[in-house]
DNA sequence: TTGTAAGCGTTATCAA
DNA sequence: TTGATAACGCTTACAA
């Protein structure tokens, strides 16, 4: 595009001085007479200049720009991450640019490559189901890029991530239908290839053990494309399919949960009291269903906010200090509703 | 940032060429000998090299980013405008950079400033509700700047726009439930600063008009925040006050609806029974609400494709043709579900 | 077929 | 206190 912009030249040419006094007059560069400062400085206000961000992110190798990676907009929980790291960056001067990946391996690597020719000073990253290899981000990493991986972190050494307690969110999700006196409680899984289904699942068998309840390993059933279809057909089909009728149900997302809770209702069984349930993310709808469905609530805002502060922290001290791997959790909260309440 | 990237000089000294053989071997520009074609584009491969997108931005005023401005990620009708215009940018070789206004102007004006010190090439607008004076927008359209509004569209002229038919949708929507019997219908309202706010207000008009139905003024009853909490106590009030109870309720977004329809049912009365209830938008959860809720669904994925194939066309064909004023209408569709159906 | 040089808008270095 | 000049990475007349 172009607006007839306004230019340094053009406020240099006018006032019959060079670039570069303008330049360091606008900046308030030391060595300049209060004289051609307010001169400057005038004119610039009259004319409306404003400085070329591409021509500062070419001559300072730095954009201003940070790119977000992430599976779904659509998906509540990361439209909410959005929000945060919006609100960061916004704050500190960053932009944000956006690529979905629709959870495809060959969309999440084009658009790094874009990002990249694009100069963003650094990544935030939540990876698509599709991504076992992570040598496209490790590849980077080893060249001191800045990347900060949230909710969907890798299991390699050496990344920063921003992650909540997928394991404590399980367990007392779990814990909580044992307390209401639910016993044989099967676990809706997500797909194995993210660690935060494994630390659900580990969550959820933690605690049928310390509360020495009995455990299948056909109780936890995989959810892989997350659909709330899915769910309710696997529902149906292990209620009708099991003699020993299972009576609470933790399921590692909301939609999974909603039609679980469908599928229950249909075969005439009633929730809360004939079969408990709990879901995972807190979405929009969870409070409006009937019943309203008790979930474990992850702070989306909160982690789009503290991964985007570590990046920019990373991003802007980044010749002095080496940045340090670490993993910030943040806790989930259950909201008990009557889902699950006996 | 830096990745120590390689440049078109570092493959021009390797090779003892000079850096415009370089630009041009890479470009398959006439005249450079199969040979050095050759030598170069292996060498571009073999070093991974990757043109720096910032200089091509600054060189030929030209970034192949557009801006988009919306609301509120969070919504999910935006959030499917978003998929739907990063979509077909993305096909296209476009970056999208994002930019949240919470309904707030000034957020809104300050974001545009700095999407254009980015040089982008053009705008996705959908105003925030504060917008109420659009001269930040004529003044750039005046400059010949592309800005393509889609959804909450100005009432000014010359612009190019993308909505839904949201008369229509609104007059199916009360036509409906007429149809089913409902005779008091009422109508939450969005904010008036709106026109689609006023278009579906019109619409629920002239389905009553066409139908013989009793209007009455405070029976259009605006929700300006737009909570669910907000429509609940609305409700509640209007139930309790009136002799005459309403028997329908048409609701100008699905979030209001939700929320009238928790008042209505605390209030003792049934949907859809006692009250008949439709909302607009269609978000995720309608389907799953008890019982679920009818509703005017939206083509947002559409409506951000359609606005970003006409932004890039534009843009693209800019200085051939001054691109003509015009609005696509997009229809609603219907979802009758069991809210409504006596 | 290839090279030289100017330029996109800005700033940093050096000299005046 | 200010100005010339080079540079960021790339393209494109123009010259050779």
């Amino acid at each position: 595009m172009k607006l007839g912009q306004v230019t340094i030249k053009d406020i240099a040419r006018e006032l019959n001085v060079s670039t570069s006094t303008v330049s360091r007059a606008l900046k308030d560069y030391p060595g300049i007479s209060d004289d051609t400062k307010k001169k400057v400085k005038d004119l610039a206000e009259k004319l409306n200049y404003r400085p070329n961000a591409v021509a500062l992110s070419l001559r300072k190798s730095k954009s201003f720009t940070i790119g977000v990676i992430i599976p779904e907009v659509v998906h509540f929980f990361f439209s909410t991450v959005i929000s945060g790291i919006e609100e960061v960056a916004y704050a500190n001067g960053y932009n944000v640019i956006l690529c979905q990946t629709n959870e495809k391996l060959q969309r999440e690597l084009s658009s790094i490559e874009t990002m990249l020719d694009n100069q963003i000073d650094g990544l935030l990253v939540s990876f698509s189901k599709e991504t076992e290899n992570f040598d496209h981000f490790t590849r980077l990493m080893n060249q001191n890029f800045p990347i900060v991986f949230f909710d969907r972190v890798p299991d390699i050494e050496n990344t920063v991530n921003v992650t909540v307690n997928d394991f404590n969110g399980a367990y007392e999700a779990t814990k909580h239908l044992v307390d209401q006196g639910y016993k044989k409680i099967i676990h809706l899984a997500g797909p194995k290839t993210l660690t935060i289904s494994k630390k659900r699942i580990d969550g959820y068998k933690a605690a049928l053990q310390d509360h020495h309840l009995k455990q299948k390993p056909d109780w936890i059933i995989p959810c892989p494309i997350g659909t709330q279809q899915e769910s309710y057909e696997i529902t149906k089909s292990i209620f009708k399919n099991n003699k020993e009728l299972p009576d609470g149900i933790f399921a590692s997302n909301d939609i999974a949960a909603a039609g679980a809770m469908m599928a229950v209702k249909e075969l005439g069984l009633k929730v809360p009291e004939d079969v408990g349930i709990v879901g995972f993310s807190n979405w929009q709808f969870s409070s409006m269903i009937d019943p309203p469905l008790s979930s474990v609530a992850q702070p989306g805002f909160e982690m789009g906010e503290k991964a985007t502060e570590i990046l920019l922290e990373i991003i802007e001290k980044k010749k002095e200090a080496n940045w340090e791997p670490k993993t910030i959790v943040l806790e989930t909260e259950l909201l008990v509703r009557k889902s699950s309440k006996k």
